[in-house]
DNA sequence: TATGAATGAGCCTTCATTCAT
DNA sequence: GATGAATGAAGGCTCATTCAT
């Protein structure tokens, strides 16, 4: 008993450490003017009712409160205002990736996939419920934005990858994690499992009155299920 | 031995008739001129690669060989030709739930949570496969036209839904699925990560060498050990 | 007296010749609707009146009786429109400096600088007459558009100049062009005393009661005595 | 020998004359703070590249170095930085022409139309080379302003140019200038000679190695003979 | 006096749609 | 049915000008 709840006190700090973690990597907001920020909210919200495409910026303009001109005196092209939104997001997305102590919490004594898959879902939670309608936009247009996606392909192709299927690969090996399936699959399962979940409850169905706590146990208890080994 | 035998063909000759009938729900394309059916094509491939809203008319019609007066002569406005393409596709996936016989399969006296999901991977990897590109405009522009929604929501939310989660319900009362778990949020995983693997398969990472039979078996054995009852 | 006479028929053969030959370096105007036609028509008048970059597109339309955007299914852009006006001309007045029967008139039995000048300058004449507003536009907008000089730069550095030279050092040896200039101060004086009498003649004062025979004779009288050689 | 020397001397003293008046009648550039001189320096520069419709206020002002308001502030309109910029120019080109002073050389015991030209055009000629740009500036722009002409047109008309007749005719009635010309066709071909050398010496070709003086000379020389009365 | 953010009219251009042939 | 010239509204963007600081 004193052994377990040992464990679990160090898995709970495990979380609130890595939760901590991730949220530190994100405040930013430079400094906008008054009149800046109406136009980015404004586009946000015009970008992400009709498309980035259909979206005029005299709409934006005029929901914003200002001149059309004014938008362009900020932001050279539409685009860059799209990119403007956009890009930091990806940024955002990919950041706790190659934080050299993200995974790091894998490597402690008490190495948890569980404990782990929380932290990082709970956060991402929280992440896309204050970022909705931003990633909506992202959702969208990152298939046509090349430029939006290259920059971290090769970060995460050859940085992120590698180190994430060695670390499922040492779960495997120790027994915590099923090692009949390809590091990969088991990496594709858990991601869309995740990020499935996430989508379910805040784009798709954002209103169903979610029991959030319970449904995000839910998700890591079946993932902890489909994917256990002969210890788990 | 010789019972497993007996439903491993039961399971099979189940999961060949299921096949069968979601394939029987598909074959449509009405008659359709040359012109029509190259303005189409050229329609799908334009508004895949950049969108509806930043197609023109004119690249389309150039792309199909056509006048641009000719799209016109064949659908009223752009929006329309959108939604010859988008619409029958949406009700190609709806059909398959409402048909009478889809669930019926579960009702057999061998039923099979794992067969059917087979079956319901398997043919609708083989139609993503077949309507890639249409299905890319359709996730691209679902969200911006309610009325393509619109017409199936009351059939999915009060005919399809109730009915999955009776079937769902049953498994669980006999043991063959987790009865701890609310039947939505059964439902909700084996949803996702039935679509996660499409998505992943065929749209985020489409030239990845995939094995696709090994990776169905997978999606599905990690549903199953996720889901599994005390009798799975 | 006879001798003479026979020479001046001599000399207004050639000149009759070297204008019919200007003459057919000029027609073209590729067949064009009649809406094109009202739009370059108007163009013309506009770019005359305010210059190039002043003048608005609109304005053309509505000066042509078209839509604006009948101007751009014409041509792809306001420069394109501009070009097709200045391209031609800038073309035309090089045509003649590059036909191989040019100069030929020259190395007749009967060379004469001063039929030769009559002939150009007659021809020019009308020209310009006949180009007036688009040459005025010419003049305004050749500084700024290097692809308009570009082409012709090095056929004519290359190509006329040295031939002209060539032909004024033959004048020269034989005394009928003082020889104590360079050639190149002979063919300056020469051209900018026609392209002088044009420009007062169409440009500067139209309006003046021009006895345009008269001004064409002391035009050459005048540059005859300036560049007489010894025997001239 | 005497007689011409003493005349040959007369003539120099009164092109040094000539020239000197020409000069005292240009200095001018009234009081401006840097901030304004760089203003009108950056306009000159861009104004000459592309164009005065085509420049734009804030291109100035950040060549300038200074703020877009700060242009307005003293100038109330881009129109009037460009009066400011074309008109004194046009002002010193009309100021020696009205100068009681400029034709009373010609009125001397020893009147000699050569000095004369030889005085204008050195004048001139340095008085391009000082405002190249600027004029290059007004020659595009004086076609669409008439404010800019206007100003001068009566007193070029009715004041100048008679006089300027009357001193010609009184040239060929003593025989130093050919009488089978009007008067008008001599000033005219007097003054396009001279400007079309001061056109292609500093506009047309400004890199041509020309010998100035003797180009001059040739000018001069080239004018004297086509327009030399009998006694010249 | 100097600034530069803000303006909004107007520019060039695109595009879905119409219609005479 | 098919065409493609013509349309004109609307779009993104520029620019001379204003004004609070």
């Amino acid at each position: 008993m004193d052994r377990s709840e040992k464990d679990d006190a160090e898995r709970r700090a495990q979380e609130r450490w890595l939760e901590e973690l991730l949220r530190a990597a994100e405040d930013d907001h430079p400094k906008m003017t008054d009149k800046q920020a109406r136009i980015v909210n404004a586009a946000i919200e015009i970008f992400a009712e009709k498309g980035y495409s259909a979206a005029s910026t005299s709409e934006i303009a005029s929901k914003a409160g200002v001149a059309e001109g004014t938008i362009f005196r900020h932001y050279k092209t539409k685009k860059e205002l799209l990119f403007s939104i956009v890009s930091p997001l990806v940024a955002k997305l990919v950041a706790p990736l190659v934080l050299k102590d993200f995974f790091k919490v894998l490597e402690t004594p008490y190495p948890n996939y569980e404990s782990f898959l929380r932290a990082v879902i709970r956060n991402r939670s929280e992440f896309v419920r204050k970022h909705l309608p931003a990633l909506r936009i992202m959702l969208q247009e990152i298939p046509f934005h090349p430029e939006l996606r290259e920059p971290y392909k090769d970060v995460v192709v050859e940085g992120v990858l590698p180190r994430i299927r060695r670390t499922v690969e040492r779960f495997q090996a120790e027994g915590a994690l099923r090692a009949d399936f390809p590091s990969d699959a088991v990496i594709r399962l858990t991601v869309t499992s995740a990020i499935g979940f996430l989508f379910v409850r805040h784009i798709l169905m954002p209103d169903y009155p979610w029991d959030e706590e319970a449904e995000t146990e839910r998700t890591i208890d079946f993932l902890m299920h489909g994917l256990a080994g002969p210890r788990g």
